[in-house]
DNA sequence: GTTAGCACTCACTCGTGTTGAGTGCTAATC
DNA sequence: GATTAGCACTCAACACGAGTGAGTGCTAAC
């Protein structure tokens, strides 16, 4: 069966009607509603076809239809009208990305946030991180007489640093000896070839007293090995209580423990390979077996031309696209650009913070 | 009237069944399950005393009898048996306690969803923080040319830092110069005696160039106020889904939203004043008007002899008051022996993360 | 003081009837 | 041949009422 253009129209017109109403749509609504002007009756026939083309579903025999995650699928690649993103809207996302604490940690937070005030969805996303993860610095000082803290760089400026009480005092020579050692070994890797070998090889360069330093260098490489482990964040995850398809708490239940599991969400993240354009998650697609009733819409975003990050939307299948899309894609455009030049090189980051007793 | 033993027994008995059932007592199962050996009608007598005195509530007429809150008071502080923690439960908080990676805040963390496992409750609580909070140190370090590090030490060992990049480069003369001046003017003080007034203090004294350090001093200022700020956590929220108080979606909303804000989780673990023991907070106690119906128990922990931090559970009034409690004071009597005893002086703290790009 | 007995209350459950929004099919109309 | 009016049918949702059972309070007997 061909999907002529009349087809295509009631099909746009049951969606966005569901989308708006989360009812089952009715043939009489449509035929008053849209511009067709084709009575109930043939509307009904039509939707008969599309249910057949598997574009709609019945969920049961004497209620209206529904899209199917196909239809969706279809109306988001070829029906979708653009939206327009709103004066108040761009407002608002410019609020948050001009946020005068300027560290990006935070910003993309505020953002995340503002993102999820607009939608009305939650917000998914991982905070930036590098693509190389090349170890270019490792520096250790001494903050007090037992206390040191390792700072390590990479080539794409992100920093990362531990804290370590000890329970003996080091000399500032020790420290630059160490110093050096750690820099001539792991100066140049990436996360992946630093492994315990690279620090026992640091160790046996210590010679005799190595073991001393031991903690030192278990340290070292936890910071290395986080350095460009993804960080996962979720804001707005109440948004969800506004949706009748979630006003029963089992179903609550089963969304909030899938999005409480880190590893859900890095799978759902993970499905972001080509890092330049919006992706639309609909149903089946989604990596997650509970969530596969929802939709999800990811969108890269680049703070530096080797810094980038995912931000996205969760939330039912019956979601407004077009609006999510674009403000997705308008942020995805305003990132880097908007970032630059708020801040210029004087880019601040992400706080750390070390308590010790 | 008298609240003599029987009495007693009786709002006892009802109690723990409420506890248990959640369901609304009547007489005829106390009769029964009690040992006091009384037929139903003389507890039913007894019950309707308990309503009178207010420590008994009836939720309709024909339904059996809940504790109230002044119920529930009665009964923490005079008629609970005390709940022995099983080997299971200690050595599931010795675990939790005995984390290789050695991160306070991580341990923290970790010992807080142990808790909430235990409890079966959404757990709460503030991270450590020092009570003194006078810079003792600061430092500025150079992460590469144009990025630097800001290390700001308190006298009871907690760090914090913050990382800044510059569109300039600065000198190390520059740098050893501006950390002298930072240091000469701040150390000593409190957090509360650092304002903007100091920053311009020491932006006069740097002379004819501070303003080129003006968004250095302006991060220093930032970390500095943060130093004996509290950070405030929630684990196992979603515990709250197993209670049958909880069934229903709108409740769910109400403490999520509840429990969501910050200043919310702020104002209760600010009723802890006293930072000796546990303290329990039953009904309207709750400063906080969504959460009347709850009940929270804090009890504070010590790191150090300097360094406090306050962890708690939040669930309906009806809990397991005497297991949560003896749970929370084994904790906070274990902290600091536990904790000195498997880290020793080797006490390493929180990683801070810093991206920049 | 305690208890047995009884009338009463009231949430809850379950079956039934009604309603209304929706469908599919058919026959008439354009 | 496409469109539409009409009609019988379906089915979730709602309201109503009877029945059930766990509970009460009161009274009179023990």
């Amino acid at each position: 069966m061909a999907l002529d253009d009349r087809k295509k129209k009631i099909l746009q017109a049951v969606i966005e009607d569901y989308i708006n109403t989360a009812e089952p749509v009715g043939s009489r609504s449509i035929s008053k509603r849209s511009e067709l002007n084709l009575s109930a009756a043939t509307i009904r026939n039509e939707m008969g076809d599309l249910e057949e083309m598997g574009l709609l579903v019945q969920p049961h025999t004497s209620a209206g239809r529904v899209p199917s995650a196909q239809g969706y699928r279809l109306y988001v690649n070829d029906m979708m009208m653009k939206y327009e993103i709103t004066a108040n809207e761009m407002e608002s996302m410019r609020l948050a990305m001009q946020n005068k604490i300027n560290e990006l940690d935070k910003i993309i937070c505020d953002i995340a946030s503002a993102f999820a005030k607009l939608t009305n969805l939650p917000v998914i996303g991982a905070l930036p991180t590098a693509e190389s993860g090349v170890v270019s610095n490792i520096k250790l000082v001494k903050c007090d007489e037992m206390t040191i803290m390792v700072i390590i760089s990479d080539r794409s400026g992100i920093i990362k640093n531990k804290v370590l009480r000890l329970d003996y005092s080091i000399s500032d020579e020790e420290l630059l000896r160490l110093n050096n050692i750690l820099n001539e070994n792991l100066t140049g890797l990436t996360k992946n070839e630093i492994g315990f070998g690279n620090i026992m090889e640091v160790q046996n360069a210590l010679g005799g007293n190595g073991d001393v330093f031991h903690s030192v260098l278990e340290l070292v490489h936890s910071a290395v090995s986080e350095i460009d482990t993804k960080q996962i964040f979720v804001e707005g995850l109440s948004n969800i209580f506004r949706f009748p398809e979630y006003s029963d708490v089992d179903k609550i239940k089963v969304i909030f423990n899938a999005l409480e599991n880190k590893e859900n969400l890095g799978k759902i993240v993970g499905t972001m390979q080509n890092l330049n354009s919006v992706k639309v998650l609909i149903g089946d697609e989604i990596p997650v077996e509970e969530l596969k009733e929802n939709s999800v819409i990811l969108a890269p975003y680049r703070v530096s031309s080797t810094l980038t990050g995912i931000i996205g939307i969760i939330g039912p299948a019956r979601m407004d696209y077009s609006k999510v899309i674009s403000i997705l894609e308008y942020f995805s455009g305003q990132m880097s650009t908007e970032l630059a030049h708020n801040f210029g090189k004087e880019l601040l980051i992400t706080e750390g913070e070390e308590n010790n007793g």
